[in-house]
RNA sequence: GCGCCCGUAGCUCAGUAGGAUAGAGCGACCGCCUCCUAAGCGGUAGGUCGGAGGUUCGAAUCCUCUCGGGCGUGCCA
């Protein structure tokens, strides 16, 4: 349990004891509660914690909630615990304050724990899965594709260091449709090349890119021409090959570029040898398929019109929905996209054994969640509880005030490598990662090329840099940077108690990002620590202060400031550089 | 039509298991380097929390309705 959720446990526990002890004295009538909610109150002057307890109980106690909460703070009993003071507020708050022995701790489990400061011990760590990126390896990853990478990265990292087993992959959709249509294209455009422009029609629905004009031209220089004269067949399939081995290991490196490194690059086509048609079978046999025009359904309807009234939707409510069935198998006897994705979620979740499948996926397809959900139900994997889908909201492009459109048709799309040539990648990272994914993100690329302090990843490294120069410059002078048994006591001006208490919250907002799956509150968790610092860096001399003993124990907070800083930003992908 | 997401300061956004005077960054304005990095610090101005009802001691937060924007609603992936 780390330093807050002590803290607050604790704060819980001292006001129920004093309405305990209160009871026994005759001074509150003995009922029903509800328990005691602890809150931090906005402004510091209301204490450390504070609890509406005495408000949220004024009906059951029949009492007005000042004098409850009279009777609670002078009954409450504090020695042996983390607070140093309880008092009451009109109109019937309970309010706590910490006393600096639990500031004191906080420094030390920070120089005990180092890089792990913030890693929390999971009782029952889960197996999860975090599938993201997943682009389709018929082109070059774009602007969305850079946000789901961090986005998915970031969170993997969080839900690790929240103690949990954690395996990062992608999903190479290598095989079906689009794949044909990549052949299609590479084929016309090196046609194109040999018999020129007007002899080969470029396919409606082909990719349009200049990437695949280049594989084409590529592939005549590596292996000659000899590829117009093979059965189509054939021909489409070197092609495919060729164009597939040229574009992953660059999706790969590209993202490697970006800092993330996947557990598993996991691939369609292998689906495709047996645990699809295994899959539809196990789907047949429970009886959630039919024939229809040639082609084998998927009773969507059926299976979702049952969960949603389990959930408790009305007849009327779900009608409304028109629901409808999905097709597993095309009359021409090829899988849908949507039957290799049922039996992937099956290996995931069965075959391998994770807890959870979390999938970083575009709004756009959130059409596609609840009947991929159904699916696993249908399995009898519970794809309510073990499938969870984040919705990320797509990447909104700007260019002098105006909205670029990302389209891998024309080409016109913004690459990821391009981004990360004009960009560092610690920016980029912080950038992609500063909103939750159910927000609209706004990316001015005129913005994101300046590398100037408009930028909040610097003011953060910034922070990091000062400790770290500060240090330095100490050690130049002979002074120790890491003082033995620093007297913490004497840490006491409110600039430092501030920033102890930022320091204080590493472990607890990791816990609460994984729980709500959103690491972009350690965005923000990194700049108000940095600010905390900044002020505190302005307000309290470190070189002059007014003792040695004082100056011991303000080198040592530096340190402090300096691994959680460091160790945010790790969480982040993003480095914590020594000087700028 | 139906579904999902969003609407809070000039701009970009925090804040939703209901709590005390609604916050930050940028932009604007005013201050601070003889002093450990000014990529910094301090301050001022700026709000009918899209709108209307409702629930409550108390609503940006919960419920209903409504207006505006984005996305989706394929035998595409």
């Amino acid at each position: 349990m780390n330093a807050i959720q002590q803290a607050v446990n604790q704060a819980a526990e001292i006001i129920l004891g004093g309405y305990r002890a209160a009871c026994e004295k005759g001074l509150l009538p003995k009922a029903e509660l509800s328990a005691p909610v602890i809150e931090v109150p906005k402004d510091p002057k209301n204490g450390d914690y504070a609890s509406s307890f005495a408000m949220q109980n004024a009906k059951a106690l029949r009492l007005s909630p000042l004098k409850t909460a009279q009777a609670i703070c002078e009954n409450a009993i504090l020695e042996n615990t983390l607070f140093s003071e309880v008092t009451c507020a009109a109109p019937g708050f309970i309010n706590l304050r910490l006393s600096h022995g639990w500031y004191e701790s906080v420094l030390s489990s920070i120089i005990k724990d180092g890089c792990d400061y913030g890693k929390t011990a999971c009782e029952n760590p889960k197996k999860i899965m975090v599938e993201f990126v997943s682009a389709n390896p018929t082109g070059p990853m774009h602007m969305g594709n850079a946000r789901g990478g961090v986005l998915g990265d970031t969170l993997a990292e969080v839900l690790s260091r929240a103690g949990n087993h954690v395996c990062r992959e992608f999903y190479v959709n290598d095989a079906g449709n689009q794949i044909d249509k990549f052949a299609h294209s590479i084929e016309a455009r090196l046609m194109q090349e040999i018999y020129g422009e007007e002899a080969f029609v470029f396919p409606e629905d082909g990719y349009h890119g200049d990437d695949i004009k280049a594989l084409a031209s590529d592939y005549i220089k590596e292996h000659g021409d000899s590829i117009k004269d093979a059965p189509e067949h054939e021909r489409l399939n070197a092609l495919a090959e060729y164009g597939l081995n040229r574009n992953i290991p660059k999706m790969k490196s590209d993202l490697q570029r970006y800092g993330i490194v996947y557990d598993n690059w996991f691939f369609e086509s292998q689906l495709h040898k047996g645990s699809i048609e295994e899959t539809v079978k196990l789907l047949t046999d429970r009886g959630f398929t039919y024939e229809n025009e040639g082609a084998l359904w998927l009773k969507t309807s059926e299976i979702l019109h049952a969960n949603l009234l389990r959930e408790g939707k009305t007849e009327e409510q779900i009608e409304k929905l028109e629901l409808k069935d999905d097709v597993l198998r095309r009359s021409n006897g090829f899988y849908t996209y949507f039957a290799a994705d049922i039996a992937y979620h099956r290996n995931k979740l069965s075959e391998r054994g994770f807890d959870i499948a979390i999938n970083i996926w575009g709004a756009d397809h959130h059409g596609h969640v609840a009947r991929l959900k159904g699916a696993l139900d249908a399995l009898g994997l519970d794809g309510e509880h073990r499938l969870e889908i984040i919705l990320m909201q797509l990447v909104r492009l700007m260019r002098d005030g105006e909205v670029v459109r990302m389209s891998k048709r024309t080409g016109k799309a913004i690459a990821l490598s391009d981004l990360l040539d004009e960009i560092p990648v610690d920016a980029a990272r912080y950038f992609f990662n500063s909103r939750a994914a159910d927000t609209h993100l706004e990316f001015d690329l005129g913005l994101a090329v300046r590398q100037d302090s408009d930028n909040p990843v610097y003011y953060v490294q910034y922070a990091h840099a000062r400790c770290k120069s500060i240090l330095k410059a100490l050690s130049q002078e002979g002074i120790a940077t890491t003082p033995v048994n620093p007297n913490f006591s004497l840490l006491t001006d409110p600039a430092e108690i501030d920033l102890i208490r930022e320091l204080s919250k590493l472990p607890e907002e990791i816990r609460l990002a994984a729980d709500a799956l959103d690491p972009s509150r350690l965005n923000r968790y990194s700049s108000s620590c940095a600010t905390a610092f900044h002020h505190f860096y302005s307000i309290c001399r470190i070189k002059e202060a007014a003792t040695e003993d004082l100056r011991d124990a303000r080198i040592s907070l530096v340190n402090c400031v300096a691994q959680v800083i460091e160790n945010t930003l790790s969480t982040l992908g993003v480095s914590a550089p020594d000087h700028m």
